[in-house]
DNA sequence: TCGTTCTAGTTGAGAGTTCTACTACACTGG
DNA sequence: CCAGTGTAGTAGAACTCTCAACTAGAACGA
C-alpha cells in the first residue's frame, strides 16, 4: 500500500449537511493531536514502504508481497504452505496470492503440489532455488529495515509501535 | 502499501555464507521482541489499509491515493497545488500522480491549469463537484479511521505510534 | 547568449492488483 | 444419497502503478 487520508472537516465544509452519515450519529473528527499523529502515521508508512520496496527491488528482483510469502513458507513445516492459509496470514486476496504465486512458480522458486486430505486445496512448496535467494535477500531487507525504522527507534518505541498496530480490528478480505 | 517482510535467518540458513552482504559488515537479525513488534506492524498496516480503502471504494468510489489528493487540495490555497508539491507530500512518484490526477481530472473532480511563475508547471485545481464529492466521502472515512485505529488505542498509544512513524527517514522518491 | 544540466510533467508499455465469474470439492440437513 | 450451500482456487478483463524514455522550460556558467 501507500498509505492515505485525513480527518479534519474539509476546509470550509463546516456545519452545513453533507450527506446523511449512515444513521443520525454525529460526525466526530479528529482533534488536532490526532490527525496530526495520523498524518505522521500515514507519512511514516509511505516512506517505510517505499525505502523496503525499492532496496528488495534492487537487490534481489522482489517485491514485497513476493518476500513475504517466501519468508512465510520458509517457516513452515517442509516449506510448505496451504493457499488460503498464505492468503489469510498476509492479508492478500485469494485472487493476488494466485496471481502472485504464479509469478514466484514461473521463476522456479515456488512450486504449486495438490493437498492430499482437502481436494480444493493446492499447496505452494518454496523450491531450494527460491530457498537460496531468499536467503541471498534476507541481509539487505534486515539492514533496510534497521535503518528506516529499527535503529532509529527506542525499543520502547518499537514495543509501542507494535503493540499499538497490534490492535488494529482484523476484519475480513475478500 | 500493503505491508510486508520478515526478518530472522531464514528457517535453516544458518552460518553458510548467502551471498555476500554490501562489505563486510555481520548481518544483525532481529531479536524475537523486535521480530514480534515488526510484524505486528505489517499485519496492523496490512488490514488497516485494506479496512480503510474497502470504506473509501465503496462509499464513494475513490482510492486512498485519490482521497489524499482531494484532502490535500481542498487545504491548500484555492483548492489548487502544484503537481510536484502534491508528489512530494503524498511520497507518489511524479508519474503516479500524473496517471491519478488524470482520472480524477476525467471525472471531473479535479482541472489542470497552467502554472503562472513556472512555465514546466501545472496545477491541479479541485472543482465543486470534486469538493463536494470529499465533503460526502469524509465522514465515513474518518469513521473507519476511528472504527479501526484510533479509538482502538488510548490517547498515549495513538500518539506514540504518530511519533515513532514520525522518525521514519524522509528517503528519495523517484 | 548559447550550451549544458537540472527540474516538471507526460506518455506508453509492462507488471501487479482488483473484481467478477466460474469450476470443483466439502459439508450439511433431510 | 443427494440437493443446497459454503469453501478453495483459478481465469481473465479492467484498472492502477512502475519504469524508462521523452518534451519543454528554468538555471547556471563561460
Amino acid at each position: 500500500m501507500s498509505g492515505t487520508t485525513s480527518t479534519a472537516p474539509p476546509v470550509g465544509a463546516a456545519s452545513a449537511g453533507a450527506r446523511a452519515p449512515r444513521v443520525e450519529e454525529p460526525i466526530l473528527w479528529l482533534d488536532p493531536d490526532q490527525q496530526a499523529w495520523w498524518r505522521d502515521y500515514l507519512l511514516g508508512v509511505a516512506r517505510l514502504t517505499e525505502a523496503l520496496s525499492r532496496e528488495l527491488d534492487e537487490d534481489a528482483d522482489l517485491s514485497l508481497s513476493e518476500y513475504e510469502i517466501l519468508v512465510r513458507l520458509s517457516e513452515a513445516e517442509a516449506h510448505t504452505a496451504r493457499m488460503s492459509d498464505l492468503a489469510a496470514s498476509l492479508v492478500h486476496s485469494r485472487s493476488r496470492l494466485t496471481h502472485t504465486v504464479s509469478r514466484l512458480e514461473r521463476r522456479g522458486l515456488v512450486e504449486r503440489r495438490a493437498c492430499s486430505n482437502d481436494g480444493r486445496g493446492v499447496n505452494a512448496a518454496m523450491t531450494p532455488a527460491g530457498y537460496e535467494l531468499l536467503v541471498a535477500a534476507a541481509p539487505g531487507h534486515v539492514r533496510a529495515v534497521r535503518e528506516n525504522l529499527v535503529d532509529v527507534l527506542s525499543r520502547d518505541q518499537l514495543r509501542a509501535l507494535g503493540e499499538a498496530m497490534s490492535l488494529v480490528a482484523p476484519g475480513v478480505t475478500g
